[in-house]
DNA sequence: GATGAATGAGAGTTCATTCAT
DNA sequence: TATGAATGAACTCTCATTCAT
């Protein structure tokens, strides 16, 4: 891929990932500027730290105006929440992976290709995502809507795929399927908190030969010479 | 290791790693009471879902005690989770994972014995290190106090010694320090939080065998025959 | 009268004694839905206790249909309230008291059913007059209307009757006429409260017998031989 | 009794007769004053129409001060009601009607004593029996709360006087305990009400002459000689 | 050292009501 | 006529915190 395809590619993949709401959706303006005031603070202050008035003055509405829509403070959550692990873990947002899996290029390129996929849909849905993973912590319904959706509808999809590539020689063969799919996502998630944490340590090196790296130690591991 | 002596230490190393609080412990019954009961509820709520008034009930003390010792609500907060960033972050913890690595043993055990002893740090301290994780996001001084005591004290610490691991082979040379360490720390709190999130689906699978398969994945990756 | 006579009595001033409102009837079915559902919840939880939301959601309407027929809250209360004070004080209901009076009857029998009359009136109503004498506490303007209606219709009325009576021989002549009649209505409210509050203690007893009893100590009083 | 006898006994009374928390009670001044505006302010606007905030102002003190002592609104509700029925039903009380009723004296001024001893006991805590009365259209658990104590407690008692009084010829024999004992009920309150719904109208005569003509509508009814 | 009483500020939520459609 | 959307004001209640004892 050149520098430009890359770079159209990410704007192209950035704006289609957006895990949003409004698609089939009549909600008004009002319920918009809600919703999008809503994810902006809690992911600021977390859910409990967040107040509703401080939602409704960003939102420039009313405050009663969000309790008319969502009855209480955690259906605001819920609403903004419940959507998104669904679209995230819808086949649709599944399937766009397996595809990158099924490219005619170089197993390298292709895990490449899907990690890199996977942390710009992350980064594009940040703010939600860091919702999700910090309330989940905190509200069991989160909790079961997550494993529902992603244990039964992404894994199993993914985990026939990988058996597949074992079954081509790309993955190893001596390892359970669930092993090799955590073993990704770990690493994809640690790099992202990472940067979250320690943001001027990574701001220097370039995301794509971040992702060259991760894609390598996934691949082939850390061990040296010494340990063949 | 024999299952025997595997037991064994697993005993002793879980005694050994209580990030307690207690050492120097001045702290009256009553303090003592209260830093538990806090520790519960944040852990379990989040810090701004807890309240004092709840805290003090399950300490069992009046309400206004904690601000007696503690000043404010964050003060208690902060007593809680500084010391516990220092103590993790301290060369004593540090330097317990260096001497596993110095032990004289094939490298891949020793791999295997550090990642087991990280795991059970941080099983120790789950409930310390849960808030650590959670409030670090909201309170930029959680997030300076971990930057200052990690990646002044501990990462310079490990990134000699991978450097010199480096040099006598056992791990690639043609990666950076900071992503090698990273994949291992990725790795274990990957293990830890799927643990969390999918707990039944953990639940059959031995720890130690857990482990292992972590440590393979490391060293070798995940590439199957075909990549070579 | 025979029990037959008795019960078709019975059913015919039930019916004939429904103080409502749809007479005039312009009323629309939603309007008339309204005042229905008002009646319901304003005697179940008070005018201050109930929400104009839930009697909108119990009508089957929308909250502002309330307001374009009511004006305000309070607008509906009088609705209810104000033409059922009429109605009860009007001449003619109070006449269907004194007609009883006037049959050719044992002036005992005349009591009794005038008593059974006056209690079935409230019975048919009770709804609305637990609404009006509850409510009349709290706002001055019922208060007013019950004053005027009552005072200046019913009282003259049946203050005349009462003199009549007395000159008749059939009513003591040394009490005022308004002892007497405050007697009556005392008689019978306290009957008709008693079975409310104690509701199991009533109920075994028949109706009948229970006015034939309330006239016995109206006319002759609970002395004993000895007080002769 | 004389004129002054008598009005030394109606003080009296009414001193003795205050349903009062405060006997046995640690209660703060604050927390008097909160009971004293809540009792004038639900007498005035009832429960619901009532709010915390003008009670607390009234009472002057902060809102939150009535929510430490009382939890909730309702707390407070029940924490000036409950004790009020639990006195009203005490055998104390009620054992003073029947010391009145064993005196030495014509059984005609014993009922008059009675009823004047009631009547003051009720206008000395009109404002919590109002709050009964109307509440426990409304709450179930003070309906509850009337029942247990007073049929339970007073019933009983007073049942048993009205029987030896029934043996002695001081009442009729041919009319249950029950009827006789609501008829005097009946007939108090009615006085009661009368004089709160239409107060000019009774402002002219004298109390203790009206209580002597209950006394005489009770004892030997509102017959007149054509009756006999 | 520990607490019960008290509170100002603000939380989430409900209220009766208005208005454009 | 009827309503969905919206709201300011008020509601009950909880919060972290202070202070006299």
């Amino acid at each position: 891929m050149t520098e430009k395809d890359w770079e159209k590619w990410v704007r192209m993949i950035a704006d289609e990932y957006d895990l949003d709401l409004g698609k089939t959706n009549k909600e008004t303006l009002k319920q918009k500027k809600i919703l999008e005031a809503a994810i902006h603070i809690f992911a600021e202050k977390g859910f409990s730290g967040s107040s509703t008035s401080e939602i409704a003055e960003r939102a420039g509405v009313a405050e009663a105006t969000i309790f008319k829509h969502y009855r209480t403070k955690k259906g605001l959550l819920l609403r903004l929440v419940i959507p998104a692990i669904a679209k995230v873990a819808s086949p649709w947002i599944t399937r766009s992976a397996l595809k990158i899996l099924e490219q005619d290029k170089p197993f390298r390129e292709r895990v490449e290709d899907v990690i890199l996929d996977r942390v710009l849909l992350i980064e594009t849905n940040w703010k939600k995502i860091k919702i999700i993973l910090v309330e989940s912590l905190f509200h069991p319904e989160l909790r079961e809507a997550i494993q529902t959706h992603v244990a039964k509808s992404v894994f199993p999809v993914m985990s026939e795929k990988i058996k597949q590539l074992q079954a081509e020689g790309e993955l190893r063969r001596d390892l359970p399927d669930y092993v090799l799919l955590r073993s990704v996502i770990s690493m994809a998630i640690g790099y992202l908190l990472a940067r979250n944490v320690f943001p001027e340590q990574l701001a220097q090196s370039e995301e794509k030969d971040e992702i060259s790296m991760i894609a390598e130690v996934l691949l082939k591991g850390v061990g040296g010479s010494h340990g063949d």
